[in-house]
DNA sequence: TATCCGAATGAGACTCAATCTCAAAATGGT
DNA sequence: ACCATTTTGAGATTGAGTCTCATTCGGATA
């Protein structure tokens, strides 16, 4: 990780008048060294190997702060295990499962993005966020 | 119910090499009763309300039965408890869910549909199916 | 840099939806 | 009606996530 992602860390803390701790700190550069969508556990256990204690308390409570701030997304995949990734840029995107090989492929589409603005606005409503995943499968060649 | 829908449940167990019980067909009568969004609790609940004695396994076991045959329509509102919705037609829809509220909108539109087959052949799969939630809240006037 | 007080941590208890277990009951083909 | 097989149900279990509270820590202050 940078300085610089550190401070903005930092900061998001102290907005939330929060004290910054070696815990808080591990789970956020656990989550940032890996783009991969993983769920709290996988976290928690990679963070202790590498030699730092923390409990799964600290790891839950530290993300549903690294959430609400944006700099990681929260998915549900449907299995009853939330996944995690970084934000690192701002960039939204949703995701597409392979029902068959379980690899997340993430897209966005500006049009679809759009589109489901609209809807809500069709039926007086303003759209908050949204859930969107495409369960698919591999096109036979 | 329907006579024809009764036919229709019996044709599905015994499809599924499944034997017709009371209980199951409690489940899929109490399911069918109305168009709401509810969980499992909730329709076991009534069901005994109803004088039916059943077992909550009965009940989640029956619900997979029918989810698999497309009589029942399964869906993860990111609260931790599925809802769940007969499909009394094959007509799709997609949820909108107000966070003020609660109050649960269905909506479809062709275009999205379209779009999201699109979206998954661009990327070399077939879309098999999707989960599509949209969090609103209402419009000020 | 020593003090101090409110915040953070962690081990494990708890919650709650959903699944599993297995003895007893029910089904349906003969 | 018989009986092999399936289904049921009460309660145990699972597992992700949350909560508790005694102990530890952060950091503002002097």
């Amino acid at each position: 990780m940078t300085d610089s992602t550190i401070q903005n860390f930092k900061e998001i803390l102290r907005k939330e008048g929060l004290r910054y701790t070696k815990q808080r700190q591990a789970v956020w550069d656990e989550i940032q060294s890996s783009q991969e969508h993983r769920d709290a556990e996988d976290i928690y256990m990679s963070i202790r190997n590498n030699g730092v204690n923390v409990s799964r308390a600290t790891v839950y409570r530290t993300i549903d702060v690294l959430v609400k701030n944006r700099m990681v997304r929260k998915m549900d995949v449907g299995d009853g295990r939330n996944r995690y990734e970084p934000r690192l840029d701002d960039a939204h995107h949703d995701h597409m499962i392979c029902i068959e090989t379980g690899k997340i492929i993430e897209f966005y589409n500006e049009e679809l993005e759009d589109l489901q603005e609209k809807i809500a606005e069709e039926n007086g409503y303003i759209l908050v966020r949204h859930i969107h995943q495409l369960f698919v499968k591999p096109l036979k060649k």
